[in-house]
DNA sequence: TTGTAAGCGTTATCAC
DNA sequence: GTGATAACGCTTACAA
């Protein structure tokens, strides 16, 4: 024995164990041909010292760390947490490992994690950032959703624009003539704004007028309140179709419209965007526009680990569909 | 220029353009007193050549990666994402890069990911897992949370058991007399069955009878839409008081029992546990007792990076909070 | 204080 | 096929 018990086997001690040299063993684990009957002396030394391989080893000599970074804004919220969960599986399938950094939607928080996961050497990152300019490595595989970043760098979103002319076509097909469009956002330029051209687009070609809001989230809910309360004349409401930008957004509009003595989705209909789900069950908040999460992630992270890096698309919009989801008149 | 341009600049590049040794170079990134003036002309170099530490030799080198696995069954449920989020926070302030790995609730998977982030060379593990006999290395740091692992590894919960009995008081204090305790769960002994312990606890004390069901998670929620059914006589359900060991199962069964005609809270108070809250927002989805989040990041956090591993606490138990959210007949 | 040199555990290049 | 041996980028005695 000339290594402490305490510490971790290396190949070398493998080699020992085995009876074979130290460059077997590391083509073993490589799956580099070998003489089976070596092969399998090396295979039972290794599972006799319980040795693995150290990453951290491997790593070094081959630049490759067969491990992802993710900067998330936050994991509290439910679209982020479930697109989050899901391409931290297909990374995994794909034998990645995720580092997970939160930013907390901060510009500068999100400079530094980047910076950090660089340095961890990770082969790719995925990211969903407020900040428009970060600096970011250009030979380092990047992915941003949501927003498009610069040149080179793909952006997997969903069909945003589509999501809006649907959510308007929705709205009409079900009878609404008054439609109004409810945005919340950080005011930062993103793939999102589309649904708002989507939805005026849609309302344009049927020749439908509508009126639009749109609110910063600094700003708090009180000035949404402020207009719908403007907009009740004797107990009735201006309008009778709304899209919001996020099914937190329905959500919250709605609450306030049934205080409000406006009931949802008897005078007025409402479709949100995103398909947030209870819990993890299968109950939407709201009637809604439904991000392709699974393929979105799917997509984010074989756009990440393509080999060929030459000519990737600028941006990729997913499928979105509509689900009922108990604010508008249909079945659900 | 010994190096290609595309490589990222090493420890040697920068001694070269400082025109200092390698080693004080090592000895400026560690902190390592050092001539002012040296140092001085090391960082600008460093930040000309837009160098980092390549923490995969560095670890090698030291056995040490600043990195720690999150072992985790899902990211899709809101308490299990929100304390994720809080962990990934925690370790991220004290300067940890944290790697997630989910299970999906899979024992095989658990064991999986544990090997797969050993081999990773992580600094300490947190996990959640439903495996009661995982192999894992002895001197990793490893904390769990919600159960019982095995001696010598910590465990971080909620005070589940004053969390029962609180929410056994308040429904009492409210005025229940019929009580009801449900339940739902993987069939893994956790920390979380205290719930129902401090709960008939509490009962016991104040000479109250009470019924229970426990069903597993596979057997879906139609058993208790049949003990639901048959429970109510002539329009009026046997119980005014519902203990729920989830904020989910309160939800789920609340509907139900609308859907029954038994209205909530008027006809019956319910009370749920975990705190979940919709979106990202403050509101709750039922009356709840609510667990200590941030606090079981920290705890778990703190105990895993504790340099002393000798003398660590086999159990923490933190402190939860009643918070009315609807389902009581408590203001909200 | 600064510089030198020996490894950390792997991979990859060679002769064999 | 197999088996020495030189890197990979860094830390850390130890010598200057």
């Amino acid at each position: 024995m000339t290594r402490k018990s305490t510490a971790a086997p290396t190949m070398k001690d493998v080699a020992a164990e085995a009876g074979v040299a130290l460059g077997t063993v590391s083509k073993v684990f490589n799956n580099i041909p070998v003489g089976e009957e070596y092969r399998v002396r090396v295979l039972d030394a290794a599972h006799k010292l319980g040795y693995r391989v150290n990453s951290y080893a491997r790593g070094l000599k081959t630049n490759k760390t067969n491990t992802a970074a993710l900067v998330w804004p936050t994991l509290w919220h439910p679209f982020f947490a479930s697109l989050a969960d899901a391409i931290v599986g297909c990374l995994m399938k794909r034998g990645y490992r995720t580092i997970v950094t939160i930013t907390n939607y901060d510009s500068q928080a999100e400079q530094r994690c980047i910076d950090l996961v660089r340095q961890n050497k990770v082969d790719g990152i995925i990211a969903l950032t407020y900040n428009p300019d970060l600096d970011v490595d250009p030979d380092l595989p990047f992915v941003s959703i949501d927003r498009h970043f610069k040149a080179g760098v793909p952006c997997v979103a969903s069909d945003n624009f589509s999501g809006g002319q649907l959510a308007a076509a929705k709205l009409i097909e079900l009878g609404c003539r008054r439609l109004l469009f409810l945005r919340r956002g950080s005011g930062v330029a993103g793939e999102a704004d589309k649904r708002r051209m989507g939805f005026e687009a849609a309302c344009r070609e049927k020749d439908l007028p509508f009126d639009s809001l749109y609110l910063l989230d600094e700003a708090g809910f009180d000035p949404f309140d402020a207009f719908l309360a403007e907009h009740i004349h004797g107990g009735v409401f201006d309008y009778d179709g709304i899209f919001c930008n996020t099914d937190r957004l329905c959500y919250e509009i709605q609450k306030r419209l049934e205080g409000l003595g406006i009931h949802v989705p008897a005078d007025v209909q409402m479709i949100g965007y995103d398909g947030i789900r209870k819990f993890d069950s299968d109950e939407l908040f709201c009637s809604t526009i439904i991000q392709p999460v699974d393929q979105m992630a799917q997509t984010a992270v074989d756009l990440l680990l393509d080999d060929d890096r030459s000519s990737l698309p600028a941006l990729i919009c997913l499928p979105v569909r509509y689900q009922p989801g108990g604010t508008t008149r249909d079945s659900v």
